[in-house]
DNA sequence: GCTTGATCTAGAGTCGGCTCTAGCTCGTAG
DNA sequence: CTACGAGCTAGAGCCGACTCTAGATCAAGC
């Protein structure tokens, strides 16, 4: 594969992760990512594809509720270079454990949600007879 | 049934919700509760079975994201009584969309994350030859 | 030459959701 | 009678993750 970029500023890079240029700059500060982002001329940030790909990995791990001290150790590790690859997969599988535990969390949320739905339903079907409530319509 | 309870303090009810005092204390501020809770000898809080049965309604839909406005507003409509359910379902049929959408948002990271952590297992039962890497050593 | 728009830094501000503090009142046990 | 523990209110503080502001720089187009 020939050379893909040449390098991205800060704006181009916002678009194509969703992340603001704000918190791009913020990332980096917080030494969430791997190296300080290669500058340009007047000191302008250039992002190089690999930058751009770490920040698209940090996207999910945020979205998927890892917090950012957990990202900048992650970014810690492989900065370090080779020897820390247990450490990685330790700190890998314990957010797949999360992630999988808030993912048995929301399916069980989802059913009651779901089961409240249907009970609403069924009322307004059954003619708007009798009180709405299902749940606590006032307090004793 | 018979009268299940004649009340529990704001103590029992955190213990029983998993909320801590002051968040219960919060909420009835907030408008997060269908109505104040009633009050003791002494001003102090004696929650309902209902109460509490709501209370544990807001834990499940906080864990699967709701921001207290919108309980607030769910608290609002259940409150004013009937001639509300059309409105009360649409708020339940809209967190209902927003809790799968984040079931499907988790299950995709979490497929990036098991990807990660299969190909680091490999790397390293291939013998610790070559590189770390994976995403983004260091930038440019 | 001048304006416009993107970028830069340092640091302040915001927002949601609690959490904690201070100072007071109860009710019960010793 | 006093000490304790639990509760009360009002309001301040905190934490995470951004977001925004001010004031400066710079490249490009008119």
């Amino acid at each position: 594969m020939p050379e893909t970029n040449p390098g991205l500023s800060i704006g181009q890079v916002a678009e194509r992760t969703g992340l603001s240029v704000h918190a791009l700059r913020f990332y980096e500060r917080e030494g969430v990512l791997v190296a300080p982002v290669r500058r340009g001329p007047g000191g302008r940030r250039v992002y190089s594809d690999r930058d751009v790909e770490w920040l698209h990995l940090c996207v999910n791990l945020r979205a998927s509720g890892m917090p950012l001290p957990a990202i900048r150790q992650y970014a810690d590790l492989v900065r370090r270079g080779a020897g820390n690859e247990e450490h990685l997969l330790t700190l890998l599988r314990q957010h797949q454990g999360e992630v999988t535990a808030q993912i048995e969390q929301l399916t069980e949320s989802l059913d009651i949600v779901t089961h409240k739905i249907s009970s609403y339903t069924e009322q307004l079907a059954e003619g708007a007879t009798g009180p709405i409530m299902c749940t606590a319509p006032q307090s004793s």
